[in-house]
Order: C-alpha cells, then sequence, then structure tokens
RNA sequence: GGGAGCUUAGCUCAGCUGGUUCAGAGCAUCUGCCUUACAAGCAGAGGGUCACUGGUUCGAACCCAGUAGUUCCCA
C-alpha cells in the first residue's frame, strides 16, 4: 500500500491520461466490422476560443462517444472548424489595420494570404482548448469547411444546383450589413426593440396638373400655417390640403416616391387621384390606395420607399413607383438622395427633422418603440437595401427534410423544437447565399462584358462556355470576370456531415458508406434553420438520405440574472480557469448537471464544485478501499455477504435506470442517477456494511471474497462514470490493478445488465430505514453515536432477516430481538407492520414520546378518514379500476392498525 | 402583429397512459458532529394551495377553457 493524497489532485492526471490516450490511438477510428457510432462536431469557427456553450454542447458529445465506445460500437467523432467569412474577414481587417495596412490597398490574393496566415495561426485554439476538457474526438480526421476538398464540394453544389435551376441571380432587398459591407442572409439579422421617434410629417396634396409642372420645372415652396404656395414655371400656386404621414426613418424622405392609404378611409378618399409632393426634393408623388394599410396605425397614410423597405418595395412594384436608392453601401447618403450627400443616415435622420421643421412639414414628435434589425456579426444597423445577390429556392428542395422531421425519421431532442421547425419550413425564404467579401468559396460565375453569364468550375471552362453563346465576340481570358462575391459559410457547413467523409469528391469511399447517415448531431437551438435544418435539406439532395437520426437540442448556457453569457458582455467565466480550478471531470459534471435537454442552464459556479466534491468523493472510496489489508484464510461473513448481494442487485436497479435514460437522452438524468448510486448506495450504504472495523487504533483485515467483490463493484463504477468523468476513471481504473497498462477504462465494455433480486431489494430498503430510524432517535435523545442501543420487533408480519446483521453493525445495536409484546420507557416507531422499541436507559421523556405518538395518531386518523370517505363514494367504487380499488382498501387496513399500534401505544404510557 | 413553449420547495429541475414509489431529486438552508476514506465530509431536520380562475371526472400537478407572468421563433 502507497501513500495516497487525501484529497483528489487533478492537476497531473488529466493531461497524463490525455497523452496516453492520444498516443495509443484510442480515438481513432476505421471502418470495420461492429456497428458505427458517429458524431460530427457543429464546427467551431475558427475566431472563436472556447465558450461555456461550447463547453456543455461538447461535454455531451464527448459523453455520448464515450458511452458508445465502451458498449463496443466503433465510435467516430469527427472535429473540425468553419471558415466564419464575416467574422474571420473582420478580425483579419482588424489586424491589418493594426498593421497599418488598409484592406482596399491589397490584391484579392494578398489580403487571402493574410487571412490564411491567421487561420494557420489562431484558427486551432478553440480545438486545442476542447482537449482540456477531455473531448475524445478523432483528431486525425479534423476537417476545414475551407480547406481544397471542402471548397471543392461547395463549388460543385453551386454549379449543380444553379444547372438545376435551383439558383438564381437577381435583384432582392436584401439585409444590408453597412459595416461590413455586405449582405446578410434573413437569419444573421437580430432584432431588438429599441426606443425611437415616431416623426408626423406633412406632405402637401396637389392636383394632376400641377404635378406634372413641378415634374418638368423647378419649384419653390413657402408654408405658412395651413396653406402652401408655391412658384413653378413662372407661376404661382397654393392651396391647403396636406396629407400627414408618421415615420421612424425621417431620412429615407427623399427617396420616397409614393404615399399609400387604405382605399376605404374616408380622410383621403378625395386626395386618392391626386399627388403628394416629398419636401425638399419637391417631387410630386402619386397617391395610391391598397388594403395593406392599417387605417388605425399612425396617421393611417404610409410613406412609401421602395429601395429601403421590404414592404414598400412590394406596394412599389404593385403600382409601379420608381425606386430610388438613396443610400451608399457604407450607410451614408448617396448623391440620388441630393441632400446630405455623404452624411451617415443617422445623422442625417437628426438632421432632416430639423430641416423639415424649419420648412414647416413638421407636423410633432411622438415616442415610439420598435423592432430594428442589426447584423448578427456587426452589430451595425442592417439597412433593407435593393442589389444584386444570389439566391437559392428553397421551396421544393426543402420538402423531404420537413417530411422527414414530422414523420420521425429525423428526431428532434426534446421534441417541442418539431413545432418551430414546422413553422419555419413551411414559410421557408429563399436563402440569400452570396457575400461581398473575400474569405470564402469564390462563386464560380463569369461575365462577358456583354453580360452574358456562365456558371462553371474554372475559367478555361467559362471562356469556351461563353464563347460558344456568343460566337462572334472573340472573348480573351481578360475579357471575362469572375463574380467578385463569395458564398455564405453556412452553404459550406450545410454540407459537413457527408464533405467529412469525402462524400461529394468520392461518393462511394469506405468512409461516407460506413458513417454516414451520422447517428447524432448536438447543437444549440439557435442555429436549428442557419444549419440543421440546411444539413437535413443537403443530406436528402446529395445522398437521399438523412445526414443523422438524432438531433439533440442543448440549451443556451446563462448567468444567473438570466443572460445569455457572451464575451460582449462579459459575463462569461474563462472555461479554461473554471478546468484549472475544479478539474475537466468536475466542470464536465458542473455543466450537465442542472442541463436537460432544450433546457437554459442558469450557470453557478457552485456546480462545478458540487462536480469536484464527486471527485473527491470518489478519490477517497478508493483511498479506504486501497488500505484494506486482506486476509486470505479470513472466511467471508454472512453479513458481508448479504451486502456483496445486495450491492449487486443495487446496482442493477440503477444501471437500468441509466441506460433507460441514455436512450431517452436525457443526460443530466442519467448522471444524476450515476452520482446517487456512487454516493449514497456504493459509499454511504455498501462501504459502510463491509468496511472492517477499527479496534485499537487499528483496522481488522478483511476475507478475500469479500475484498474481491467490492473491487469488481468499483470498477463497475468506474465504467458507468467513465463517459461523464474520464479522467479520474482512468486513474482509478489503474490504481485499483496496476498490471493494467494499456487496459484502459476508455476501451472497457459497458457493464452487462443482470436481473435485480427484487425481494433483496426490498428487503435492504425496510433495513435502511430502520438504520434511518435508529439514527433519527439518536439525534433526538440526544445520545452519541458510540452509545450502544437495543432494539425490539413486534410483528404481526414475518420479517425479512437478512439484513439483521447489518442493522445491529450501522446502528451500533447490542441486541435485535423480537418481541411479543411492547416494551416500557421505550422510545417507537413504526414502519408497515412492525412496530419498533428503544428501550431508554435513563431520562426517558414520557411527555415528549406521547407528544409525538399523538401527533403521529392525529396524522393517520386524517388519513384513514380520507380514504374511508373515498371507499364510501359508492360512484369511486364502480367506476374506478378494481385494482385501485383494491390498493384504497389495503390502505384503509394498514392505517387502522397503525392507529391501533399508535393508540396502544398511549395507552401503555399512561 | 402571428405562432410555439414554460410557470411544481429559496435555486435548478423530474413527475410516462388522471388513482401509494403523488407531492419528489440535487443544490442551498438549519441543527449536531474534525466518529481513523472523505469538513471538498458524516448524521438528522425544516421547507410547496403544483401561477390564477373556472370546467370535465368518483378522483386533477397531469385533461379542457380563460386570465396573468415569462421565454423563444417568425414578421
Amino acid at each position: 500500500m502507497k501513500e495516497i493524497a487525501k484529497t483528489y489532485d487533478p492537476s497531473s492526471i488529466e493531461d497524463k491520461w490525455y497523452t496516453y490516450w492520444m498516443e495509443h490511438g484510442y480515438f481513432k477510428s476505421v471502418p470495420d466490422d461492429r456497428e458505427p457510432y458517429t458524431i460530427v462536431i457543429p464546427p467551431p469557427n475558427v475566431t472563436g476560443v472556447l465558450h461555456m456553450g461550447h463547453m456543455l454542447n461538447n461535454t455531451i458529445q464527448d459523453v455520448l462517444i464515450r458511452r458508445a465506445r465502451m458498449l463496443g460500437k466503433n465510435a467516430c467523432w469527427v472535429p473540425g472548424t468553419d471558415h466564419a467569412s464575416i467574422a474571420t474577414e473582420a478580425k483579419v481587417v482588424a489586424m491589418l489595420k493594426e498593421k497599418g495596412i488598409a484592406k482596399k490597398d491589397l490584391t484579392r490574393d494578398e489580403f487571402l494570404k493574410y487571412a490564411w496566415e491567421w487561420k494557420e495561426k489562431y484558427g486551432g485554439i478553440i480545438l486545442d482548448q476542447l482537449k482540456k476538457l477531455g473531448a475524445s474526438c478523432d483528431w486525425s480526421r479534423t476537417r476545414f469547411t475551407m480547406e481544397d476538398d471542402l471548397s471543392e464540394a461547395v463549388i460543385d453544389v453551386f454549379i449543380d444546383l444553379f444547372n438545376k435551376g435551383s439558383i438564381y441571380r437577381g435583384v432582392r432587398m436584401v439585409n444590408w450589413d453597412p459595416a461590413g459591407k455586405t449582405a446578410l442572409s434573413d437569419e444573421e439579422v437580430i432584432y431588438k426593440e429599441v426606443n425611437s421617434k415616431l416623426y408626423y410629417v406633412r406632405y402637401a396634396i396637389v392636383d394632376a396638373e400641377l404635378a406634372k409642372v413641378l415634374k418638368a420645372e423647378k419649384s419653390d415652396w413657402t408654408i405658412e400655417g395651413d396653406s402652401w404656395t408655391v412658384r413653378a414655371g413662372g407661376k404661382s400656386y397654393n392651396g391647403n390640403e396636406f396629407i400627414h404621414i408618421a415615420t421612424v426613418r425621417p431620412e429615407t424622405i427623399l427617396g420616397d416616391t409614393g404615399v399609400c392609404v387604405h382605399p376605404d378611409d374616408e380622410r383621403y378618399k378625395k386626395m386618392q387621384s391626386k399627388f403628394a409632393v416629398i419636401p425638399m426634393v419637391n417631387r410630386p408623388v402619386p397617391i395610391v390606395a391598397d388594403t395593406y394599410i392599417d387605417i388605425e396605425f399612425g396617421t393611417g397614410a404610409l410613406k412609401i420607399t421602395p429601395a429601403h423597405d421590404i414592404n414598400d418595395y412590394t406596394i412599389g412594384q404593385k403600382f409601379g413607383l420608381e425606386v430610388i436608392d438613396t443610400i451608399n453601401d457604407d450607410g451614408t447618403m448617396s448623391p440620388n438622395a441630393k441632400f446630405y450627400i455623404g452624411e451617415d443616415r443617422f445623422i442625417v435622420r437628426k438632421k432632416i427633422v430639423k430641416d423639415l421643421d424649419a420648412m414647416g412639414n413638421l407636423v410633432k414628435t411622438d415616442d415610439y418603440k420598435n423592432k430594428v434589425g442589426y447584423s448578427e456579426r456587426t452589430d451595425a444597423v442592417i439597412e433593407p437595401k435593393l442589389s444584386m445577390q444570389w439566391f437559392l429556392k428553397m421551396s421544393d428542395i426543402s420538402k423531404p427534410a420537413l417530411d422527414n422531421v414530422l414523420n420521425g425519421e429525423i428526431k428532434l431532442i426534446p421534441e417541442k423544437f418539431i413545432n418551430t421547425y414546422k413553422h419555419w419550413m413551411e414559410n421557408v425564404h429563399d436563402w440569400c447565399i452570396s457575400r461581398q467579401l473575400w474569405w470564402g468559396q469564390r462563386i464560380p460565375a463569369w461575365y462577358a462584358p456583354d453580360g452574358a453569364t456562365v456558371v462553371c468550375k474554372t475559367e478555361e471552362e467559362a471562356l469556351e462556355l461563353l464563347k460558344k453563346k456568343n460566337p462572334s465576340a472573340n472573348y480573351s481570358a481578360k475579357d471575362i470576370r469572375q463574380d467578385e462575391d463569395v458564398l455564405d459559410t453556412w452553404f459550406s457547413s450545410w454540407l459537413w456531415p457527408i464533405s467529412v467523409f469525402d462524400g461529394f469528391k468520392d461518393p462511394n469511399n469506405k468512409d461516407i458508406k460506413y458513417y454516414y447517415p451520422t447517428n447524432d448531431l448536438i447543437t444549440a437551438p439557435e442555429i436549428l434553420f442557419f444549419w440543421v435544418a440546411r444539413m437535413i435539406i443537403a443530406g436528402y439532395e446529395y445522398t437521399g438520405k438523412k445526414p443523422f437520426s438524432n438531433v439533440y437540442l442543448t440549451g443556451i448556457v446563462r448567468d444567473k440574472q438570466g443572460r445569455k453569457m457572451s464575451k460582449s458582455l462579459g459575463n462569461s467565466p474563462d472555461p479554461l480557469d473554471l478546468i484549472n480550478k475544479y478539474s475537466a471531470d468536475g466542470v464536465r459534471t458542473g455543466m450537465l448537471f442542472s442541463s436537460p435537454a432544450g433546457n437554459d442552464l442558469p450557470f453557478d459556479e457552485g456546480l462545478c464544485e458540487q462536480g469536484r466534491n464527486f471527485a473527491n468523493k470518489i478519490w477517497n472510496a478508493f483511498r479506504l478501499v486501497n488500505g484494506w489489508t486482506v486476509d486470505p484464510k479470513m472466511t467471508q461473513s454472512k453479513e458481508s455477504a448479504i451486502a456483496v448481494e445486495w450491492f449487486n442487485a443495487r446496482f442493477n436497479e440503477q444501471l437500468d435506470q441509466i441506460n433507460d435514460h441514455y436512450s431517452k437522452y436525457r443526460v443530466s438524468d442519467a448522471l444524476m442517477s450515476t452520482y446517487k448510486l456512487i454516493w449514497d448506495d456504493f459509499c454511504a450504504w455498501y462501504l459502510e456494511m463491509v468496511k472492517p472495523e477499527f479496534v485499537d487504533g487499528t483496522s481488522l483485515p478483511i476475507d478475500s471474497v469479500t475484498y474481491k467483490a467490492t473491487i469488481a463493484n468499483f470498477e463497475k463504477l468506474l465504467k458507468v462514470v467513465h463517459p461523464f468523468m474520464p479522467f479520474i476513471s482512468e486513474e482509478l481504473w489503474h490504481l485499483l490493478d496496476e498490471k493494467r497498462s494499456s487496459d484502459c477504462i476508455i476501451l472497457a465494455k459497458w457493464p452487462v445488465l443482470e436481473k435485480p433480486d427484487a425481494t433483496l431489494l426490498s428487503a435492504f430498503n425496510l433495513a435502511s430505514e430502520i438504520v434511518s430510524q435508529l439514527r433519527n432517535v439518536r439525534v433526538q435523545k440526544n445520545i452519541s453515536p458510540k452509545e450502544k442501543l437495543s432494539l425490539f420487533i413486534k410483528s404481526s408480519e414475518k420479517m425479512d432477516p437478512r439484513f439483521d446483521g447489518q442493522i445491529i453493525k450501522l446502528a451500533n445495536l447490542d441486541k435485535l430481538e423480537l418481541s411479543s409484546d411492547k416494551i416500557e420507557n421505550a422510545s417507537s416507531f413504526i414502519i408497515g407492520h412492525h412496530e419498533f422499541f428503544v428501550p431508554m436507559t435513563e431520562n426517558f421523556d414520557v411527555g415528549a414520546e406521547k407528544e409525538r405518538l399523538k401527533k403521529e395518531l392525529e396524522y393517520n386518523t386524517g388519513f384513514l378518514k380520507s380514504v374511508q370517505s373515498k371507499l364510501a363514494n359508492e360512484r369511486f367504487v364502480s367506476n374506478a379500476k378494481p385494482e385501485i380499488v383494491e390498493t384504497e382498501m389495503r390502505k384503509k387496513a394498514d392505517a387502522e392498525a397503525k392507529i391501533k399500534a399508535i393508540e396502544e401505544q398511549l395507552a401503555s404510557l399512561g
């Protein structure tokens, strides 16, 4: 026996075993004849560092992978990262700026060189951090969404979808990020409620004739009171008719090309054939009528700016209104605005309000709450903007993805996400897949000077195809140009489950055939549409099969105030600090203690502490067992034998439970069952039962049968806890048997379930209840645990005697006897049909005992009453199922017996 | 504005087809213990009108309707 530290110190142990597992290739998977179990990692983004969300997510993946490995499956967890177009490009631009280099001064190739350098330097950080957590990924399979093979797959898919007619290019209203200067998909826009102002502005109303003049001539307006005067074409006109509009974006007024009212709105009926004049630019625009308008909202008259609002765009199209784009790519006013050119849209908002007020057009200003879209990546306010982009038509391609989730072929866990998924898939919008960036796969489209477009893989092909299109134009390579834009990062990651196995490059290769469809995908609900839905779409489109069978959606890790943990809020603890403080095992269990699928996890460091304490508990259980000396000549006592037998039954009962939790992906319940099995059943009960006694300062020896059984039990527990706590379980696995070297727990077989002996379990339950009651008596009567007590049992039913010896040991009794009579001067308690008496040698407080019994009597009479009234109800007896009635009868009999016993007891106390 | 979910002990959550494993677990709290594995521990205890209101039923935390609060998704 060697000296073992009193407190578990994980610091050297964790790195030691991780290195050992890696060196021996235990995480590696190659196809063989075993059943595969596959997970592809949700690729973290190369700009990222490990945050609490990753910790949770990857812990769950590792738990599932490790258990699958122990179940004898060929477990394969494929790691990797994605290139994160916008985020990475922003990082690289910032880095270059620090060096004094502006992106616009670089060529595309020069920029990409810097970007790759950056990626090589920082892109792997997050994967290294996962190793600290214990993640058992097959690192030899690490992929990156922008590596050559995966990029080629992206390009091929683009070309294929284009050829199938699913990809088109068109001018659409997109979410424009003026800071990132790129279009975003709908999913990358975050709507936040903000305090804005609603500005009421009035536009002068003119008739068609005057409108014609105003269109042709410069005009000069003055507004006084409620009337207006205009000079145009050398003439003067006046009137007093206005239409009032309400807007939160007055800077867009310069791009207004219409005003819309409800056709039934009496206030505006007579204006419907007339024109409104946009102030400052003095543009007469038609007043149109459409039922889209909400009469109640604002003034009931809506200004129409087709270039800068999606709804306005739709109305504009319907009525053939002009489109005037007044905002530049960077969010400043364009020359089309005619005023404030080059100034930022938010500064202009303030200025134009002032100017409109000075001219007499501003009526009033109200406070107003509305939702504004922000860029997920740059946090800039999204500018709806018309631009030429590439789109993927989603309606047809997404059908199988919807059907196969609804029919259960792919399961979402928890199921509540099916509703959300269905709603999204049924209202799916076309996917804007082009981004005005350089970091990413460049769109394989080529343009000829005459505007002809072809989509193909190389410049040579493009030239060929363009020549074919227009044989008379003798194009050379320098006449044609490739599209400047790259594809959305999700357009890479939607192929991930296929492309990581080279399913595009080589569709019949061994890996893809063996590992695909993968088993489980573990991810956050926030990317259900971004990513999960699209992977399912791509899976069916390109393999005809689902990409995975189960999608486990984790919760979001929040701080105590319920805020999502994020870098920008600075409310997230550094996971590596946590690991240093509480060990990887501790943090893993801490994360899982309170994280049922799909429920948010209000993170509490206390949970990691609980995890660390659990590791220490296991460690000390080992210290105890390790300190025993075995006497080979000693025979096993009856008491130890029954303890071993019981633990075996209990273990199997709990293993059944744990397996069941896993099968339902109730990972935190599986952990809790494991926790209680080890802490309560093994440490608190089993070890106490078999522990040799201490006599004269030394521990007595233990017999070899019990010892071996205890080691075997310990090993089974280590296996069960291994997926949660890989490091300490591996360490103890080797300490328990030092001959083991390459025989590691990571490869050990998950325990096989045996049918537990139910009678033994219930006998133990009674015994443990008796022990608890006896401890309770000690506390109540202030009797030291060292003082021996006697126990007498009066019972109308035979009591299973198998645990008598253990009751004596655990409750420190000198006597356990059956008695046909009540015992005088004794503390008593009742369990089932058994009455128990503990004689008090001194200071027996009759009054207190009577008080206690009276309370118990009161409770039981009340209980009996409720049962009786139930049974007295004729409708209950005739309607309820017979077995229910039967249990009620039994309850009645039990209660009556109990009451009788208490009454007798009270009587005997006088 | 449209849709979905949630509300059970101080906190985080279980609670399957309505009925003795129906009011549970872990943590936290309180009380007593440094009892030779563990104070990162041991023993014990307290704590809830199952959001509210009504309905269905012999019987409701569970089914139905409404109300309130809350979260998420979509626009």
